[in-house]
RNA sequence: GUGGAUAUAGCUCAACUUGGUAGAGCACCAGAUUGUGGUUCUGGCUGUUGCGGGUUCAAAUCCCGUUAUCCACCCCA
């Protein structure tokens, strides 16, 4: 039986404290966009069913099992399970000329109905880029040394980037007939599942985790030995103009990526501190055919709550969340008192202060309260104050107090407020 | 969609094997200190044992079902 407060399976609340990561993950990541040139886009969570099920690839598993699909008014629509594809639609919307030469980053919920488990939600969140210039090795390198930057600007700088190739679109045909070929004679030596995947999904026979399937995949050739030398000549150029970018990466002829939509350059962040689901990213260029129009691009995604996790598992969130600003608790006993302390209060909070107050309570309650909100300093006025026009200031890290006039007080705390920020 | 584990106080967990009135730590509240937080001491509050059914004189405990969570497969960020 669901529980009222329960949110619906797979799908999760994200509150403070951690929601002060996710804000800062978020800020961090839109400066490093933006010095690449790159525009925010929002498209919406809702697109017809068709958006999707044509340019992720009919047969995915994406768009086969785990996309939310529901019928309104007669459409049929689907909850998006990427970014990628309603942006394409957005761009093949644009006069002819105006896509070209795009480049967008977007933030947002993700939806696939799959079993929840580590690092896996049905409801996730990504951050993704989309570039739409003209295709060549140079482009695919710097939205590469673009992501890198990312993940360095969130503290995650050594994280390994494996890069690949699909190879030309036209070359995918050749790709899967010439791995079959390599591993006919090897079907026997093959897991369960990889004698179901090299009919089904050939390419996904590189990527097993079996030890017997890894001994095979390891004495096959690499994939661009089924390919053209103008797909390995791509390739090794976007190697190259990596190499000048200062962006460190490594070949991996077994990196498999899912969709349908890729070509050339693919690539892949994994981490050891997510589990089994150890993939925090990937991206690749794409061929995208939506609304008669054919539309090629270069891009990423980043699932934001495995960013997240590895920075939990490897403990560097301190780094990421900045000081809070100090804070300054009011202390009021009396109805005088707490009416002079919501004066304050505001004029606090208009001189760009932190300040806060109990609703009511002894002053034992109210100093407990001021204590475990972090507050720097305390002020408390009472009836003893009151008739002498002062207010007790106390320094609550050190535990010093003193008695400062009322018409001074505000100056005084704005004077250390902005001490305690140098 | 498949498989395994789990579900007890706000939180982390014990009690389950062997059925007999539900327990600890932390947190919270109060007092020691009637106008002063953090440390200490003392006291106090907190439960349809996830939910529904069954067996039994008696169920947190055994059985069945169900929902959720965690982990893995499949697949993917």
């Amino acid at each position: 039986m669901s529980s009222a407060h329960q949110p619906v399976q797979g799908m999760s609340d994200i509150a403070a404290p951690e929601i002060r990561l996710w804000q800062r993950v978020e800020a961090v990541a839109r400066e490093v966009l933006a010095r690449y040139g790159f525009e925010e886009l929002r498209t919406p969570i809702v697109e017809f069913e068709s958006v999707f099920t044509r340019s992720l690839g009919a047969t995915t598993d994406v768009v086969q099992k785990e996309m939310y699909v529901f019928e309104k008014g007669g459409r049929h629509l689907a909850l998006r399970p990427e970014g990628t594809a309603g942006v394409m639609r957005y761009a093949a919307g644009l006069a002819p000329g105006e896509a070209e030469g795009a480049r967008w980053y977007y933030f947002g919920p993700m939806f696939r109905s799959e079993r929840p488990q580590a690092g896996r939600r049905r409801q996730f969140h990504q951050c993704g880029v989309e570039c739409l210039e003209p295709p060549s090795p140079l482009v695919d390198a710097e939205v590469l040394a673009l992501q890198v930057d990312l993940l360095r600007a969130w503290g995650l700088g050594d994280c390994v980037v494996r890069l690949n190739t699909r190879g030309a679109g036209g070359e995918t045909a050749a790709v899967t007939a010439g791995l079959r070929a390599a591993l006919q004679p090897h079907q026997a030596d093959l897991c369960d599942n990889c004698r179901r995947r090299f009919s089904e999904n050939v390419l996904r026979v590189l990527d097993c985790k079996t030890e017997g399937c890894r001994t095979v995949v390891a004495g096959l050739p690499p994939v661009t030995d089924f390919m053209s030398t103008a797909s390995r000549d791509y390739l090794a150029q976007v190697a190259g103009h990596l190499d000048a970018l200062g962006v460190a990466c490594r070949m991996d002829p077994l990196l498999v990526r899912g969709l349908d939509y890729y070509e050339h350059t693919i690539w892949e962040i994994t981490s050891e501190a997510l589990g089994a689901q150890n993939a925090m990213s990937g991206g690749g260029r794409y061929r995208i055919q939506i609304g008669g129009r054919e539309l090629t691009g270069v891009g990423f995604a980043i699932g934001l709550e495995r960013v997240i996790s590895v920075l939990q598992t490897l403990g560097r969130t301190s780094a990421l969340l900045p000081a809070p600003p100090p804070l300054v608790w009011l202390v009021g006993l009396g109805e005088q008192a707490i009416q002079g302390n919501l004066a304050l209060m505001q004029q606090l909070r208009a001189a760009g202060l932190a300040c806060r107050m109990a609703p009511g309570g002894s002053l034992k309650s109210q100093m407990r309260a001021a204590d475990k909100s972090g507050a720097a300093w305390a002020v408390i006025r009472g009836d003893d104050e009151l008739t002498q026009g002062l207010a007790a200031l106390k320094d609550l890290a050190a535990g010093r107090q003193e008695s400062v006039p009322l018409d001074r007080l505000a100056d005084e705390l704005i004077r250390r407020a902005a001490a305690s920020r140098q």
